[in-house]
DNA sequence: CTAGGGGTAGAA
DNA sequence: TTCTACCCCTAG
């Protein structure tokens, strides 16, 4: 640029830092060093400069504020940023708030602030570049000269080549505020910018990059370096591998606004993903344009390739390192990204290239040391010097036409190129409009009948231009949505997908089943619905690779169904920024309706029923806590036993989920309390624990329960023995002497033994008919629970004792499977009258151990021997005892 | 399921 | 107090 005047230059160089400040792919490092080697803009042009590379480094910040945003506890409230602010200033607030520490700030305090709503604003609301307004004006006719730099130029050859190139190749037009690959193939000079080597593959590049030393290693070097920039190898196979992906990137960018996509898409890991993402790595260049395309800008090119020959040198080895790589639309994920930790500090690439671009802006932020940097990953392996720029060092030779990038067909000129330029790039409110990526429903019109939005109604960076289409309520919403996705931040918007991916993703990493009060399948549900927001998200970039117009896609502009992609009576998903358009018969029985008639795709019909169901689940176990709570505060006179019982059944409860987990926890609490309280307390309510430890064992299957419900029903009329249940046909008369001597009990009969089914069948042919059928059915599903009946406060109040029952049957079928219930010991009244045994018995008793010696069940048998002897409340138990004793009488 | 130890409660 | 029936618990 030594052969412009002062003017000159600092409008090649402010073109130049904002057209690869528009690159993301763009080294910050490179970028700060271009910076650097810049004269010193005017304050207006400096500023916004300026504004425009904070908004960059603000963009990088946020690409990993989006890893750190996984880290749980990044999840919580972010500090954002007033949207008034300045990039400048944003940047500046976080360099200082991380008190210098920038260098070493983690993800993790990256994640304090959210800084991706406010680069989406600025983003939306950053206007082209100087070079892309100019191209613009070219092609528009508005500028003074356009026939002749288009002619030229091949511009409009290019774009029309650009177009044809198929579905990606698009980015030249794209809404895309800031420059793409080609939209840097179509703005820059290839002359100066095709480098001797060009063809060495860019495998190394990344790496390369990645270990770039810090600005300070470069120092003295970096006029230098600049001297041989950048806009390295592109091969027909990268740009294949560009046009295919481009569209999904397009799409991507309009919702998410940031390389959060990308990241997604190419997740990359260490140097490996980085290697390997040099396959797909296009970086920007002119090099695959032809000459007479590139030369678009004509006299007026910013860049000479009069560089070429210092820059051939250091290209020699070199050509291929540190240089503007990728373009825009590269899947490939910044380098920046590619650490999966969320933890993990910036690099020392990332941090100093914030820290010098900040120092460069504000002079407020110091670079730290490199060697107070915390180096991971590589070490630099790259000496400073072959950190190359490449910078034109030819002059541009610009006029004041060629400087024009105005819609005035009058020439302007002198000093008005500064002014005309900074109005028209960030004072002039319709050009700030028509500079914003919303330019692209110019080229999406889809009807005659949208008219030119009113300007007034339109928000910031909507399109006013005259040919924006007039986009119906909807439409506008999404483009508001899309443009300022911060102010209607839609849960189930793309940004959300991807949000929910990466945490999904995170998630499973962890914790699969983490949350302590939600059972594993609400996270398995939860997982769906990433997976769900994965196949939308897949779908709707498969949808925008297949459009017919590969240009950004809206399609609700386009009036296209997304799924047929034809016209027709369509249907816009009702929930907030669903991009979802189909016809209803393309949306198959999962499209539904809500009961106000709105419409949910496929996609979001089924997220909400998964949330609806995980609601409901939640619900069901608040409620199910609730009620266990409600029964074990309600049951003071639950014995301390059957607690401590019913917790142990709860522990080793092998269906237990999280709810009873909790509610164990509960019941320990509660208990081990009230076992101090109840010591010696008389209970009516008993469990019988005769059997816990093979209850806990056995899972009651529902199958044989009903069998169980019926057998019982039909062998002994609602009787509950539980023995019955056990032995099947077993003859339960007699097992419940109580019963039968007192003749004062059992209205409730699932009485322990439960084998007076004469009684109980008398009783409760008397009454209860329906609590008993319920009863029955409890107790068919906690088999055997000794009852609470016998005495009951022998007050006969058996409504309310079988109510209880009930409650606690129902209580327990959650935790309890007894099979055998029995009185509890603590109660006196409970306890069977004595029934002296009498000789016969006694003569039975022997004879039946003489009969039947060490046999399996032998007192089973023994007491079916002698049936016709033993009294009827006699079980198996008392035989053995009253054996014992006689044996112990024996020997004495 | 049995065996055995041990506790409890009611009757004698 | 003792006896005895009933009951609980545990180990195998």
């Amino acid at each position: 640029m030594d052969n412009m005047n002062v003017s000159e230059s600092i409008i090649a160089w402010r073109w130049l830092i904002e057209a690869m400040a528009s690159f993301k792919e763009v080294d910050l490092f490179l970028l700060c060093d271009v910076m650097e080697a810049a004269p010193e803009l005017p304050d207006g042009l400096g500023k916004n400069t300026r504004e425009i590379v904070a908004l960059r480094c603000l963009e990088q910040l946020s690409s990993v504020n989006e890893i750190a945003s996984d880290v749980p506890s990044a999840q919580g409230l972010k500090v954002g940023f007033d949207l008034s602010e300045s990039c400048e200033d944003v940047l500046q607030r976080i360099v200082e708030d991380t008190s210098g520490r920038i260098l070493r700030i983690s993800r993790m305090e990256l994640s304090r602030w959210d800084i991706q709503p406010f680069v989406a604003h600025k983003r939306a609301c950053m206007p082209k570049c100087a070079l892309e307004q100019l191209k613009d004006a070219i092609l528009d006719g508005t500028h003074p000269y356009a026939d002749f730099l288009r002619d030229k130029g091949h511009l409009a050859t290019s774009l029309e080549d650009a177009n044809l190139m198929g579905d990606s190749n698009h980015d030249s037009v794209t809404t895309r505020p800031c420059f793409t690959g080609t939209d840097v193939q179509n703005e820059v000079n290839p002359d100066i910018l095709i480098p001797e080597k060009r063809n060495k593959p860019l495998g190394e590049n990344h790496h390369d990059r990645a270990i770039l030393p810090t600005k300070r290693d470069r120092s003295g070097s970096a006029r230098e370096a600049m001297a041989c920039n950048v806009h390295e190898d592109c091969n027909g196979e990268l740009n294949s591998e560009l046009q295919h992906t481009n569209a999904k990137r397009l799409k991507q960018y309009e919702s998410s606004g940031s390389q959060f996509v990308e990241q997604n898409q190419f997740p990359l890991h260490g140097n490996e993903a980085l290697e390997d993402s040099s396959g797909r790595d296009a970086p920007v260049t002119t090099r695959e344009l032809p000459e007479n395309e590139l030369a678009t800008m004509g006299e007026s090119r910013v860049l000479e390739n009069g560089f070429d020959d210092e820059c051939n040198k250091n290209n020699d080895d070199h050509s291929n390192k540190d240089m503007v790589q990728t373009p825009c639309n590269s899947p490939v994920m910044p380098k920046i990204n590619s650490g999966d930790e969320a933890n993990q500090p910036l690099s020392v690439d990332e941090a100093n290239v914030v820290s010098n671009h900040f120092a460069q802006l504000g002079g407020a932020f110091e670079p730290v040391e490199q060697n107070s940097v915390a180096l991971h990953g590589k070490e630099p392996t790259k000496d400073s010097s072959k950190l190359e720029v490449q910078v034109p060092v030819e002059e541009p030779k610009l006029t004041e036409d060629d400087c024009t990038v105005s819609n005035r067909s009058q020439p302007i000129t002198g000093d008005e190129i500064y002014k005309n330029q900074s109005e028209n790039f960030y004072d002039a409110p319709s050009l700030m409009q028509d500079a914003t990526r919303d330019d692209t429903h110019q080229n999406l019109s889809v009807d005659g009948t949208n008219n030119a939005s009113d300007p007034s109604t339109e928000p910031i960076g909507v399109p006013s231009h005259g040919t924006v289409d007039k986009i119906p309520t909807k439409e506008s919403k999404r483009i508001r949505e899309r443009d300022f996705p911060f102010q209607e931040r839609n849960p189930m918007s793309n940004d959300r997908y991807q949000q929910n991916i990466i945490a999904g993703e995170a998630k499973e990493n962890t914790n699969d089943c983490g949350e302590e009060e939600m059972p594993c399948d609400i996270d398995g549900y939860r997982n769906e619905m990433v997976d769900v927001d994965k196949k939308k998200l897949e779908f709707l970039q498969a949808q925008c690779t297949v459009g017919r117009d590969s240009l950004i896609v809206d399609w609700t502009e386009k009036y296209l169904c997304m799924k047929c992609n034809k016209a027709g009576s369509l249907l816009v998903c009702s929930t907030n920024n669903c991009q979802l358009v189909i016809h209803e018969k393309c949306g198959g029985s999962l499209a539904k309706f809500d009961d106000k008639g709105n419409f949910y795709c496929p996609f979001c019909a089924y997220s909400l029923a998964i949330m609806e169901y995980i609601e409901a689940k939640k619900r069901s176990s608040v409620a199910n806590k609730e009620l266990a709570a409600f029964i074990l505060m309600g049951s003071k006179r639950y014995p301390k036993e059957s607690a401590r019982s019913l917790i142990e059944e709860i522990n080793h409860s092998p269906g237990g989920n999280a709810d009873e987990n909790v509610l164990r926890k509960n019941l320990e609490n509660e208990h081990l309390g009230a076992r101090e309280k109840n010591e010696g307390n008389l209970v009516e309510l008993s469990v019988n624990e005769e059997d816990d430890q093979q209850c806990q064992k056995i899972k009651v299957d529902q199958a044989e329960i009903s069998a169980q419900h019926n057998n019982n029903d039909s062998n002994r009329g609602g009787c509950h023995g539980s023995e019955g249940e056990r032995e099947g046909g077993e003859k339960m008369a007699g097992e419940c002497p109580s019963a039968r001597t007192e003749g004062q009990q059992n209205e409730v009969p699932h009485n322990a033994s439960g084998r007076n089914s004469d009684v109980n069948l008398v009783n409760e042919g008397k009454s209860n008919t329906g609590i008993q059928r319920k009863l029955l059915k409890d107790q068919d599903i906690y088999t055997k629970k000794r009852s609470v009946t016998e005495n009951h406060d022998s007050s006969g109040d058996d409504s309310e004792n079988d109510d209880h029952e009930s409650n606690i049957s129902d209580y327990c079928i959650l935790f309890r499977k007894r099979k055998k219930p029995r009185s509890d010991p603590a109660t006196p009244q409970k306890r069977r009258k004595k029934v002296p045994w009498t000789t016969e018995e006694e003569q039975k008793l022997k004879e039946g151990v003489q009969k039947f010696p060490d046999e399996k069940n032998m007192w089973k048998k023994i007491l079916e021997f002698g049936d016709s002897v033993f009294m009827e409340g006699r079980t198996a138990i008392d035989l053995k005892d009253k054996w014992r004793n006689m044996c112990k009488g024996m020997s004495k």
